[in-house]
DNA sequence: GATGCTCTTGGGAGCGCTCCCAGATGAGGC
DNA sequence: GCCTCATCTGGGAGCGCTCCCAAGAGCATC
């Protein structure tokens, strides 16, 4: 009476693994074993359990894995931030697509929560738990935020984006994916340094992060002085920066902006004050982001590679799930100036 | 010998619901029924099993749960896009923002899956069944994007971030959210015919997208004529179409760009041009996106709520979920004109 | 042929929960 | 006092899976 039907909602009740374990003629705990890759299999029991697992569709059940394994197969992504200014960026966009693409070879599901109130924050704080996830993925710089050292205090499995500034409890301990700031810093003053220019100024980030202070530490490493002004990676605080570095020093002659959205705003000041850019003023900023490339100039970066810096959190998550003491617990990728035309 | 402890990991061995009903002195069901807010239960019971669940720290095994009840309390959010370019736009930020808030007011988990290749919407299709998730957002917005058809034939609650193309299969049933696009392309000509603007371009998004289409057709509708060019709402795309429109008609004097990147672009191409803004030429985007605001001068744009929209996204999915009728579909919102500088 | 080993196997137990049924309780009507 | 009905309650059953134990099979050794 049935006819062809898509095996994916065969009559609405899906094969179990007793169902497979009966069609391949072998007995639950085997069909189990061979869905759970175990090599205590004999070659003959293995092939015909595929074969039942091929023809029925079969897919385990996760809930039922999950209850007695006291796994939950999900790991929580956690970008906590003020306000939606920094989501928008190009750099959490591409830290987002490695973990999602990484993650997409895995078992694990990814489970997103945006924090931006404190509120937002209590309740996933109360969330992070091994009852509901089995490890975190943080992506927080600020270093008063209190959810990194509650969810370690957990025992929760914790990598974080970006390393955490010297000041926060545990920070040696603490698993991060990282871009090497300070090199990076050093990269752009050098090259500035390498054009001939001699009025470097530095469009800083925020102090309590520390891809901020590294960046800074770096590039004074090779230019010294101080004419620094701070602003909080967006386009408008550099802008500002740029209105204040200008009148601090009108004669500066290049320009080094700790983001690519503050590089952009200081273009912007930069050639409303009737600077050209590069002749007059050299600018380079930090991200490489791919918008940098449109701008007009377009703007000389910084690149750290996103991409795989989420890549890279999602591995050494991997290593501590598996409880694998061999995987490193931070790691700090290389940056490259990538030369376009603002310097 | 145990001194004060977090209660969220007595002894590593987290309270059941038995222990709770032990505790309350009442049975499994009566605390089953309490936890799930059944009306079946006595005051007291009630009471005497919220003190216990309290004390204890009781939380429910979801695992255990959805095995018996067949859910899994996971809605799937997917992105599905080539490239990163669209993911850093605000327009997505907006809308992932305010997805995230609503469910965080819910049960439900949010399971991120971001899609740009074709080997990666494989995966994800194969993924996206009753077996996984309850139910799926979707943001996509190309025509021939197979996942949104692919998931509404499992059966599974879906609900779409902009409206589908008329083109597209079961587009009068499928449920969407999506800005009053043609309203918001006709808010712009009218604000640009007000301001006695007479050669009035426009930089228009993909028409294989329909808020491409939308936004074109409703500005058509006030102004005529045929001074378009068309982009693919990045900033890049919008730089060019502005040069195409410049060649053809030097002597314009407005401009609406279908997206906030475009205008940002077109301004950039308006002022190399030796264009003043809003002098000799008016620009307006859409989107009124953060962004705008900082530019010289500020855009001046058709506002969309994005993170309203991604509210609305996750209310009509609950209402699928509910099984509630009485909720509606699809949700048209309103946009507005949002006056800064640049027109 | 008995013994000891390894490799493989089947299936009982039980994870924590909800569903549901049968029973207890109490109020109300005869 | 007895019956009926509605309300509330306890706990058995069972969701689909993995873990683990005991036992069978096969082989080499004594």
């Amino acid at each position: 009476m049935s006819r062809l039907r898509d095996t994916s909602d065969m009559n609405d009740s899906r094969p179990t693994i007793e169902t497979v374990a009966a069609r391949a003629g072998v007995g639950r705990g085997t069909a189990s074993r061979v869905v759970n890759g175990s090599s205590q299999v004999s070659p003959a029991a293995r092939a015909a359990v595929l074969k039942a697992i091929d023809e029925l569709g079969y897919v385990p059940n996760r809930a039922a894995r999950n209850l007695v394994t006291r796994r939950t197969d999900c790991v929580a992504l956690v970008i906590s931030e003020p306000g939606d200014r920094l989501f928008s960026e190009p750099y959490f966009a591409g830290i987002v697509r490695g973990i999602s693409s990484a993650m997409a070879q895995t078992q694990l599901q990814l489970w997103l929560s945006m924090v931006s109130s404190s509120s937002e924050r209590e309740r996933t704080g109360r969330f992070l738990t091994r009852e509901h996830v089995d490890g975190v993925l943080m992506l927080s710089q600020h270093a008063d935020d209190p959810l990194p050292a509650q969810v370690r205090a957990r025992g929760l499995p914790l990598v974080l984006c970006g390393q955490p500034l010297a000041a926060s409890p545990d920070v040696g301990e603490m698993p991060f994916v990282d871009a090497d700031n300070a090199t990076g810093g050093r990269q752009a003053a050098q090259y500035l340094l390498e054009l001939g220019r001699r009025r470097i100024a530095c469009v800083a980030g925020p102090q309590d992060m520390a891809a901020g202070v590294a960046r800074l530490e770096g590039f004074r490493e090779v230019v010294g002085g101080d004419l620094v002004e701070y602003g909080d990676f967006s386009e408008e605080s550099g802008a500002k920066a740029m209105t204040a570095l200008l009148e601090r020093e009108p004669e500066l002659d290049a320009v080094f902006a700790a983001s690519d959205p503050m590089a952009f705003g200081a273009m912007r000041v930069l050639k409303a004050a009737g600077r050209r850019i590069p002749e007059d003023v050299a600018v380079v900023g930090f991200d490489g982001s791919p918008g940098g490339r449109h701008t007009d100039p377009p703007l000389t970066s910084v690149f750290q590679p996103t991409e795989e810096m989420g890549r890279e959190m999602t591995r050494l998550l991997l290593g501590q799930l598996a409880g694998d003491q061999a995987t490193e617990s931070q790691v700090i990728l290389e940056t490259r100036l990538e030369l376009r035309g603002s310097a």
